[in-house]
DNA sequence: TATTGTTATACTCTATAACTATA
DNA sequence: TATAGTTATAGAGTATAACAATA
């Protein structure tokens, strides 16, 4: 009751998490330009090189992104030649989204360029505080998964 | 080297961020639409209401909003007679917006809906994990104030 | 000259629905 | 009938620059 005369926003989960994802993706969309990607085709490009042959749905799920958005996404991937797209044997609907030599070598650059990115951008200091966060933040991004 | 193996994205703070922020966004806009409201004017509100007298400016650099898109968000919140704007009387370039009687009423309508909706969203049994949540991301989320 | 708020505009992102091809 | 991918499109969000008023 007394509580309109606090900070709402400083213990509003929502707002600190949309505040921190912002100040993330500017810093990992500038560390990515130079390699032409964004953080979203660079997250594309990892799910596409870690987990071998993740369908485009998979992707969709995965990253929150609407189907038809990453289709462009991997349009551009694609055309740059950095992945392709498979159709799966057993489901001739699915198209398993793998990355190519060149798609692999950008990825770990990119992999790079994003950690360093970070460490400049959040202040944490130790080792485990950063894993301590880690571990919090899998829980808030991945709420279903128990 | 054999890190290409590992899941890069579990262990990226932007990537946990941003998807993190997504589900609460999502959330906090469905827990806030019946009161007409979405996240962006709910925290723009929520400044009026709490810091009185804060400047649009103060706004945009807190929400990390483009000084353009507050003045829509305050349109808007002005229109329905939740906030007003007054020139301040030292400088009578800056305008500072407050909450009408009405806006005070509805932001506490507001925040009972987001704290609720918050709960459901995300699985932080204990109150001290909560406490520990906001802690951590009041550092992300403000990573230059020390 | 610099800054606050504003407007206009172009650009991007997002959400929706409809379509195809497979199942 | 249902699902994966695709396309088209309209709506919302974003970024940019220019402008008026004030400092």
């Amino acid at each position: 009751m007394a509580d309109e005369a606090g900070h709402v926003l400083l213990d509003d989960l929502g707002f600190l998490l949309a505040r921190a994802s912002a100040v993330a993706v500017a810093a990992g969309n500038d560390a990515l330009r130079p390699l032409g990607l964004t953080v979203r085709a660079f997250a594309t490009l990892s799910l596409a090189a870690e987990h071998d042959g993740i369908t485009q749905r998979g992707i969709s799920e995965f990253l929150r992104l609407d189907p038809s958005r990453v289709v462009a996404i991997v349009d551009d991937l694609e055309g740059r030649g950095l992945v392709s797209r498979v159709v799966a044997r057993d489901d001739r609907r699915m198209k398993a989204v793998v990355a190519t030599p060149a798609g692999h070598e950008l990825f770990r650059q990119a992999v790079a360029a994003t950690r360093t990115a970070q460490q400049d951008a959040f202040p944490l200091p130790t080792a485990s505080a950063r894993t301590e966060a880690i571990r919090m933040l899998r829980r808030l991004a991945f709420p279903d998964e128990r």
